[in-house]
RNA sequence: GCGGCUAUAGUUCAGUUGGUUAGAACGCCUGAUUGUGGUUCAGGAGGUCGAGGAUUCGAGUUCCUCUAGCCGCCCCA
């Protein structure tokens, strides 16, 4: 038998985790729209050259590159001198959603309002090893607002996030917030070298997670003397909160400053942002993000101010899961009512019937052939269906159906009206208040 | 990219120092029940033992290579 498993990394989402994905979605999109965020979706394949130098070396080489076709592949191949891997590639599946957007704020400049706040919910591509929590296709979830170089901006998205996270159930979540301006001081004042900047900062990046002593032992494992590393060390616990994140401490007095939340992405250049949870084993964010206004100036002339904020649905995905957070009265199965089919003659009896409840609001499903009415009835069992619809030739001849609960196995002759007024008064009431 | 563990039925797993026809549970199918599921009983189907190679009279079992999965590291959401 040949592997069925997807490719690596990448998942097949079955009817209940879609029905799970779609909950979280749903607020997700209710609370950004709450907030005047509008929708916008990009394309999965960008150019490749949009994509490239936008993430830093580590995002170059995790990127999805698709292959030139056809005679443009051919020429390539042919050539004698060292072809690269960029010559042989002239797309790329999206890494994010943030490049994708300032692309089309940069081409889209007279079209959009002065101020474009936008949210984003779409997969992307990361050729990264899976792991827990950690696939090669996941979704992001991103606000962003372009135009301002407002705090307002800022505090909008955190309390937008932070709405969504209560909405969620996430009672244990912090958000701590630094500041680029900040950290670019502290690695300057410990007198650590410019081209050493991103390695001491993806090492203090792990402060909470390694310890002091440990990012001791990375910044030094990465050529980092001694005395700079305890200098930027020991920059982390000072007391004052840095005038770049004053205002912003005093508008969301409940956000926590971490002077060593550095963040991996290179754009950033303002405050930077992410939400954690404190309780339970699982240690990273599940949502993040910071202002970056050089970004959209890279695919045009001006420079535009953004702050940008994403969620990481997967892990959220997950820690639900762990937690069972999701609500009991999600739906869990594929209709409220099964129609029986007795036989070829009355299957148009069937789906007369079942049409009839369909109008009056109700979910229903019928069998797809006739078959034995106990197979039916197992059937039913099966995918969860609470009610059945029995519609035998007893029944057609009087006119009536005999409506049977799954659950306590009652069942009950009645006409086709009084049998849609039992179903409605149990499921279309409740659902349509 | 580096290290560790694992791979046997649809699923979860057992399989003795290498020995005949590879087992269990659950699931699936049929029947007991020709108009009734979830319980019970009887029966049945389903395996190139991840792939390839080596050792051996003989390999699910030992060795090598590859592939995939899980757990750490690196990095990240």
């Amino acid at each position: 038998m040949s592997n069925t498993n997807p490719a690596r990394g990448m998942r097949d989402f079955l009817p209940d985790q879609i029905r799970k994905r779609n909950y979280v979605i749903g607020v997700i999109k209710e609370v950004y729209e709450k907030y005047g965020f509008e929708p916008l979706e990009t394309p999965s394949i960008e150019n490749l050259s949009t994509l490239t130098n936008k993430y830093g070396e580590e995002g170059d080489q995790l990127m999805y590159k698709i292959l030139k076709r056809g005679e443009k592949l051919k020429k390539q191949l042919r050539r004698e001198d060292e072809v690269k891997e960029d010559d042989l590639a002239d797309l790329a599946l999206r890494y994010d959603l943030t490049v994708p957007l300032a692309r089309v704020i940069a081409n889209n400049r007279n079209e959009l309002p002065r101020f474009f706040k936008r949210y984003q919910i779409q997969p992307v591509w990361r050729a990264d090893r899976p792991a827990r929590g950690r696939y090669r296709e996941f979704y992001q979830c991103d606000v962003d607002a372009i135009g301002s170089k407002s705090i307002v901006v800022e505090v909008e998205l955190i309390s937008a996030v932070s709405e969504i996270l209560n909405r969620l159930q996430f009672s244990d979540f912090e958000i701590r917030v630094n500041h680029r301006e900040s950290l670019r001081k502290m690695v300057s004042e410990a007198g650590i070298g410019e081209e050493q900047t991103s390695d001491a900062l993806v090492s203090l990046d792990k402060l909470d997670k390694i310890g002091a002593e440990g990012v001791y032992k990375e910044l030094s494992a990465r050529g980092i003397d001694q005395t700079a590393a305890s200098a930027f060390l020991d920059s982390v616990n000072q007391e004052s909160i840095p005038k770049e994140l004053a205002e912003l401490t005093r508008m969301i007095p409940q956000i926590k400053i971490d002077l060593s939340l550095a963040r991996g992405l290179s754009y950033y250049t303002g405050a930077i942002f992410e939400m954690v949870l404190t309780k339970g084993d699982f240690a990273g964010s599940i949502a993040g993000g910071g202002r970056y206004d050089g970004l959209i100036g890279m695919f045009g002339k001006e420079e535009i101010p953004a702050v940008g904020l994403s969620l990481g649905l997967e892990r959220i995905l997950m820690i639900m899961e762990e937690r069972d957070m999701f609500p009991d009265d999600l739906t869990t199965n594929a209709a409220d009512v099964l129609v029986t089919i007795w036989n070829e003659e009355t299957a148009s009896d069937s789906l007369k019937l079942a049409g009839e409840l369909r109008q009056n609001g109700l979910r229903v499903t019928i069998y797809p052939q006739p078959d034995k009415l106990g197979k039916q009835f197992k059937y039913a069992d099966q995918i969860d269906v609470p009610f059945v619809c029995v519609l035998g030739e007893s029944e057609i001849a009087e006119n009536t159906v005999t409506l049977k609960n799954m659950k306590t196995g009652d069942q009950e002759t009645l006409s086709v009206k009084e049998a849609i007024e039992r179903l409605s008064d149990h499921f279309v009431t409740t659902d349509s208040k």
